[in-house]
DNA sequence: CCTAAAAACCGATTGCCTCTCGGTTTTTAA
DNA sequence: TTAAAAACCGAGAGGCAATCGGTTTTTAGG
């Protein structure tokens, strides 16, 4: 999948703020970057059919809000940006962790190792099913 | 940045073959996906000029060779990929880890780990300096 | 040195996607 | 019922990969 540049930080703001309908959208981005409600309006429109966004209608507008956890569009970005050269080896995943690794600090590496933890109790209590 | 498929499936070829020049490169594609050997040489252009590969002259023609490793590559793109979502915030990183991680078995898992304590050696070493 | 062949290089086209926005249709609330 | 608000439609611009024809440059062999 990919994202252009004002599709991320409607994507970013939306994660900051309340759901928000265009209107609210389109005036917090005018003030720095301008264009036009419509603008928004399709990007917005764009980011619902990719399914990274929910929307309701409340009263007149659509109130759009993420589908998608920050962290969960940024796991699907690397997935998707890595599953070509996965193909039956998925230990380049290992390698690319360990490509991007040396920009980890300590406290990154504990956290790090906690979520391994984590994954592997998961596995466990599978494992017993 | 923006890796094309053919470009992925040239790159691909060229880790596990040795140097090739267009005309192999070619001649390989013919077989599976057909194409003139025209759009592999812009291919190869492309990619050399991304700075992927490098080429030496050698008789007639350009021997091209990755520049990069294979999992510095995916590496890259990872960064790249996240890097807009990632200002300020480093963790999220640590989450998106967390996110595929549960594509990971046991065995995945422990090489994450060796990863890790390969790393916290690094940081050792850099502190004792 | 000259020349034919081989390869590199150039440029145009197509297709896909984001961004942009004007204009039309639909929905909503008074 | 109707005026305003929002959604929807469509088109154009710009960027990039893929494709390939045609021209220029390079190279090896006579």
């Amino acid at each position: 999948m990919q994202l252009g540049e004002l599709e991320k930080q409607v994507l970013e703001y939306l994660w900051k703020a309340k759901p928000a309908d265009a209107k609210q959208v389109h005036s917090y981005f005018e003030k720095n970057r301008g264009g036009s409600l419509n603008t928004i309006q399709s990007t917005l429109d764009r980011l619902f059919k990719k399914d990274l966004l929910s929307r309701v209608k409340n009263g007149h507008a659509y109130q759009y809000f993420p589908k998608v956890a920050r962290q969960e569009l940024i796991g699907q970005l690397i997935k998707s940006v890595t599953h070509d050269f996965v193909v039956k080896d998925e230990n380049s995943v290992i390698a690319a962790f360990s490509s991007i690794s040396s920009d980890l600090d300590e406290d990154q590496l504990d956290k790090l190792e906690a979520m391994i933890e984590q994954q592997r109790k998961k596995l466990k209590t599978k494992a017993e099913k």
